[in-house]
DNA sequence: TAACTCTATCGTATATTTGCGATGAGCTAA
DNA sequence: TTAGCTCATCGCAAATATACGATAGAGTTA
């Protein structure tokens, strides 16, 4: 939205993130990248067949997949053949790892983790 | 939204990635995750500190993470302590990383592959 | 050329998200 | 009890997201 009058600063990774956290932010566009990874580096606009939607809104979720760049497209005259873009599937997927991990850095030198009983244990 | 007529029906594990990946699809969420990760187990509003955000804003995001399960709030009188919820956050790991590696079980057998010139040879 | 197929885009309606200030609820301390 | 502190919630405004039908554009086929 941004109508903050004190912009807020985000690293590039938490900005990138937050992108590709986006693009999945929406079970019908897990539903297709799962679709897409699973037939490897191909398929196309049959997931109109495989998924009830109206065509122009499968396009739209393919539109953002794209932008978000976790997927390419290769003009296949009658059709359009969609992929999983490897590269930045990669990167997204290396990405969410590090993120995920980033408690386990400091999960030994945890300076209040005696204070903690509230939460059930699982810290 | 669900405007759709024909609902389309969606795997349990697709609703769950998708609603981790909503919560973390925010800048400003990745960086108070972030925080407490690094905290370990610890930490308040002290985030109204760190980030330049009106206070009622960041409870808001707060509330978000809470309700996603990748954090737990536990009241210490006049402060409420925010944590990472290590289950469900180990979970939601377990789960992103599942999914991006989902492409690697098929990268050995795409039938399709040979015919793929035009993706920059990403694939 | 004329139909046909496939897909993207436009326009529209509705729902959700985001952000803020103001206010209220729960505690502690005076 | 009265302040004061911390935080959640409410109400509002604006921006985005979601979904659809209609339509346009590109390319093929008859």
């Amino acid at each position: 939205m941004q109508r903050t009058l004190l912009t807020v600063e985000y690293s590039g990774e938490e900005e990138r993130l937050a992108l590709f956290a986006k693009a999945l932010s929406h079970p019908v566009r897990i539903k297709i990248l799962k679709l897409l990874a699973n037939q490897c580096c191909c398929f196309t606009g049959e997931l109109t067949e495989l998924i009830p939607m109206a065509q122009s809104t499968i396009s739209q979720h393919l539109k953002a997949l794209l932008e978000a760049g976790l997927i390419q497209g290769e003009i296949n005259p009658p059709k359009v053949r969609y992929c999983i873009h490897c590269e930045n599937w990669l990167k997204a997927g290396t990405m969410f790892e590090a993120f995920f991990r980033s408690d386990k850095a400091s999960d030994s030198g945890c300076p209040l983790s005696g204070t903690v009983e509230a939460n059930g244990g699982s810290c």
